[in-house]
RNA sequence: GGGCAAUUAGCUCAGUUGGUUCAGAGCACCUCGUUUACACCGAGGGGGUCGGGGGUUCGAAUCCCUCAUUGCCCACCA
């Protein structure tokens, strides 16, 4: 074997992954063993792999490959998302960039260029992944619009719309001018945008009169049909029962009175506009007012716009003010910081538009999946999202889930009359002639007079489904997958989507399967730069993640990404991290390397050093290994990784390999490398789930090893409480070494002299102590010397003390001061505990055990400051 | 406007019921060092009145109050 062989993340990534691979390692099949499921949060089917991604599936990656080592049937389930408007949106630009305008085409030729798009940018994201290393089971890659996926989809609605749950309704929603579609609540995003307020002027009618109202929105004047007056306002009490004249439109409109009306705000007066605002419309059915939309689909004017009729809002605004003002009608503009809701995907300003919509009655359902996080059946992590969550859940609202979009799973109504309910909700178009038959009483009704509902439903009305559905349980509830894998274990995602998916997931799993989806919900944070911005495309301050795999090697980047990210908290990426990651990768690397340099001999017996070092490492590794599965228990990914990085890096690399580490041009005996080599296997183990290709290499160079026996799906050493004397008494011996290096350092010794160094008072030392001492001594250049000289170095360490002698060149009142310093803060330090332990008060209140503590401190300070006295006494 | 969380070394964060090991880790920084795996290295070092102020206690980073700052979520005030 060569030695000065130069680790290829590239090459070494390539060839593993595709060894696993064509092992089938990733692939789950019911067995009799323990199911430990995960399913992917799944992608937009056309979107690339971001820094988000490679944090959420590092994460999972680690999470699935332990628990493959632990012996569970570890299932990761991969897919993508259809994301209807994302993807909509996307292939509506792509045609748009064709010269062809989506109007002018049929839904089903759209669907086609839509399928076009999605086979030809669809999947990119996965292959994306598996250079991660997320060990997916490709097998059963899953897309939302599968065609069990959708039939899924189509099943529940029609279920949830027999329990009475799923209505139509005419209502105010959050329209997307831009998309031409409804959104969500969810959808919604509020900025604070600086606007201004106008004050209006309008007549009121047959009199002299006027009343002033302020608006963020003159445009909307048109569609006034009410001046509002709060009920109290003497101000405005003559005003009651007359009409004010809408200006521009000229139309009478009546003044009318409401609690809503805030007296403080602007004027006292509002104008009443119940097409384009949520409270407007309410005050409107309050008070029967007439509802007149202004606004088409693209939120430019129609005709009740007047001479603005085609133009822009936003456009028609600057205009209509500009109107106004030279009406006199505009008294005063004052600016005014309001909250503006826009369209998640499209950053459009969202117009409230009253339409007829499909909505999901929520409250009832929300119920138990509210339950379920309350009482622990179902963890947060971290659990301060409790809260947040159990806020949203109570005060859940009915969920609109029709989008007027072509991309996705179209509504299953079909209309057999104009009439507001002339129509049936059935599965397929068959079911729902026979149902429209009995419906209408008409044998005679074809398949050609129904006519289906042309919205899609939301995205997330089929991803809400995801963990059943990857598994084909809505369709076959009672089928061996779906009960074997669901419940999921745990779900991976950004606290994002905790209200959009997670709880909607929870919720459809309580309604359908009668159980929660998965037990516990790690939440990531969100990766953000040095500066905290959140990392997006358009700041361009998000590296390329398959470049940085490339240059980092993917287990480089893994180790990057998750050295600082607790669950929960954001991530602030850099380079360094990665840099980080793949100097640990270096580190195991050259590690490897030394050891296959050392040459075997059977003949040389093991050294006492040795052996003690093995003993050592191994006790070392086990309360370390307590500690890592602590931290998993806890979900907190980065302390795991930092305990077991501390375990290679500075116990394994720094103490262990220099104990064992034969001497130059001598051979190692054969027993100890045995052993170093089955250390190196279980470090192995634990180092795989973090870095699995490097580790994988390592481990196949080791030994052949047959199918069955890669590293990938080995076994997870077992954590064992142990004896940890042996940890506590290397602990001194290596500060006793850690005392020489100081004085090498401080008095500027090459390494090259050696140093003498002499023991007085050795106590409390061990076997294991003398042979480290001794090992180390030879790698730190030390040799022994009986008595003690004079004017020598010294150091403490407990109560022993440690000389050096070195000729002349000894500051004898440095060291005296430095003595007479320890002395003093000995001193100190003793005053400070006998003060503690007169006082009564602690003594009579303190438990037992922090006395005796105190008591030993006491007692080690006063054994101290005799021995510095003693040292300083030679020295005069 | 309502709610939640946070504030510990230059940066990112640990710190479990107040008390052995309580002021820590990694990175960054400074100094020195090519000795036979690794300069993607080794050995050292500096650096924090635990956001401010009060209180409870024998004892507070930890519990209580208050103020300040930041972040997040929710909400229909024109």
């Amino acid at each position: 074997m060569s030695t000065s062989q130069k680790y290829d993340s590239q090459k070494v990534e390539d060839k593993w992954y595709n060894y696993w691979m064509e092992q089938g390692y990733f692939h789950s099949e019911v067995d009799d063993r323990t199911p430990y499921t995960i399913v992917i949060p799944p992608p937009n089917v056309t979107g690339v792999l971001h820094m988000g991604h490679m944090l959420n599936n590092t994460i999972q990656d680690v999470l699935i490959r332990r628990a493959r080592l632990k012996g569970f049937n570890a299932c990761w389930v991969p897919g993508t998302d259809h994301a209807s408007i994302a993807t909509e949106a996307k292939v509506v630009a792509k045609l748009k960039e064709e010269g062809i305008n989506k109007n002018d085409l049929s839904r089903e030729e759209f669907l086609e260029h839509a399928w076009d798009w999605t086979h030809k940018h669809g999947g990119i994201i996965l292959e994306q992944l598996k250079k991660l290393g997320a060990s997916c089971d490709w097998e059963r890659t899953k897309f939302t619009m599968d065609e069990n996926m959708s039939a899924s989809v189509i099943k529940v609605f029609v279920d949830l719309y027999e329990k009475g749950l799923i209505y139509r309704g005419y209502r105010m929603v959050n329209w997307d001018p831009e998309a031409k579609t409804t959104l969500s609540d969810e959808e919604v995003v509020y900025q604070e945008k600086q606007g201004n307020l106008y004050y209006l002027t309008y007549k009121i009618e047959n009199s002299e009169e006027t009343v002033t109202i302020a608006t963020t929105r003159p445009e909307t004047i048109l569609g006034d049909t009410a001046i509002c007056i709060n009920t109290n306002d003497d101000r405005f009490s003559h005003l009651k029962g007359k009409k004010a004249i809408v200006p521009l439109a000229n139309r009478a409109i009546p003044i009318i009175e409401d609690d809503y009306v805030d007296v403080e705000f602007g004027t006292g007066c509002l104008k009443v506009t119940p097409a384009h605002d949520i409270n407007d419309k309410e005050i409107g059915e309050r008070h029967n007012l007439e509802v007149i939309d202004i606004f088409n689909d693209d939120a430019t004017l129609n005709e009740f716009g007047l001479h603005y009729q085609g133009k822009d809002r936003f456009e028609a605004r600057k205009e209509i003010v500009k109107e106004l003002e030279s009406l006199g009608v505009l008294i005063k503009t004052e600016t005014h910081i309001n909250k503006v809701g826009t369209s998640e995907r499209t950053g459009a300003v969202i117009e409230p538009k009253l339409s007829d919509q499909w909505f999901l009655k929520m409250k009832e359902l929300a119920q138990p999946a509210l339950d379920a996080v309350l009482n622990k059946e179902v963890n947060l992590v971290p659990d301060k999202f409790v809260n947040t969550y159990r806020h949203w859940m109570e005060n859940v609202r009915d969920w609109n889930i029709s989008r007027q979009l072509w991309w996705g799973q179209q509504i299953p109504a079909y209309y057999y009359g104009s009439g507001k309910n002339d129509f049936v909700i059935a599965e397929t178009v068959e079911e729902a002639l026979e149902k429209a038959k009995v419906q209408t009483n008409n044998a005679e009704l074809k398949l050609l007079d129904l006519k289906q509902d042309s919205d899609a439903l939301d995205t997330w009305f089929s991803s809400w489904l995801w963990p059943m559905s990857v598994f084909n349980g809505v369709l076959e509830p009672d089928n061996k997958e779906i009960n074997y894998y669901y419940p999921t274990n745990d779900l991976v995602t950004a606290p994002e989507i905790l209200f959009f998916w997670v709880a909607r997931m929870m919720i459809a799993g309580y309604e359908y399967r009668g159980e929660k989806p998965f037990t516990n919900v790690y939440l990531t944070g969100i990766v953000r730069d040095k500066q905290r911005r959140k990392m997006s495309k358009s700041l361009g301050n998000s590296p390329d993640p398959i470049k940085l795999i490339n240059e980092y090697g993917a287990d480089g980047v893994r180790v990057g990404m998750l050295l600082s990210s607790p669950a929960g908290n954001d991530l602030m990426f850099e380079i360094d991290l990665c840099k980080q990651g793949s100097g640990f990768i270096n580190k195991i690397w050259n590690s490897f390397k030394l050891l296959k340099s050392w040459e075997i001999d059977s003949a040389i017996e093991q050294p006492k050093s040795s052996a003690i070092a093995i003993e050592w490492y191994k006790a070392k590794f086990q309360q370390t290994l307590l500690e890592i599965e602590d931290h998993f228990s806890k979900y907190r990914m980065s302390d795991a990784l930092m305990s077991t990085y501390k375990l290679i890096w500075d116990d394994y690399c720094s103490w262990f390999l220099e104990m064992v580490k034969p001497n130059f041009g001598e051979a190692i005996d054969e027993k100890t490398y045995k052993e170093v080599i089955a250390i190196l296997e279980d470090n192995l183990k634990i180092l795989h789930p973090f870095v699995p290709f490097i580790s994988e290499e390592i481990w196949q160079q080791l030994d052949t090893r047959t199918k069955e026996e890669a590293l990938i799906i080995s076994k997870w050493p077992e954590a064992l409480t142990v004896d940890t004397t042996i940890i506590s008494e290397f602990a001194f011996a290596s500060e006793v070494i850690s005392g020489i290096r100081n004085i090498r350092k401080s008095k500027n010794i090459s390494f090259k002299d050696q140093i003498s160094l002499q023991i007085l008072n050795n106590e409390n030392t061990s076997t294991t102590f003398n042979e480290v001492i001794t090992k180390l001594g030879n790698v730190s250049n030390l040799e022994y010397v009986d008595q003690q000289v004079e004017g020598s170095l010294s150091y403490r360490v407990k109560s022993n003390e440690y000389f050096i002698p070195i000729e002349g060149a000894i500051d004898v009142e440095a060291e005296k001061g430095k003595i007479q310093e320890e002395l003093k803060y000995t001193e100190g330090f003793l005053k400070s505990v006998q003060k503690k332990l007169s006082n009564e008060r602690f003594v009579g209140n303190a438990p037992e055990a922090v006395v005796a503590v105190e008591k030993a401190k006491q007692a080690d300070a006063e054994a101290k400051i005799q021995m510095l006295k003693a040292s300083l006494a030679g020295l005069e």
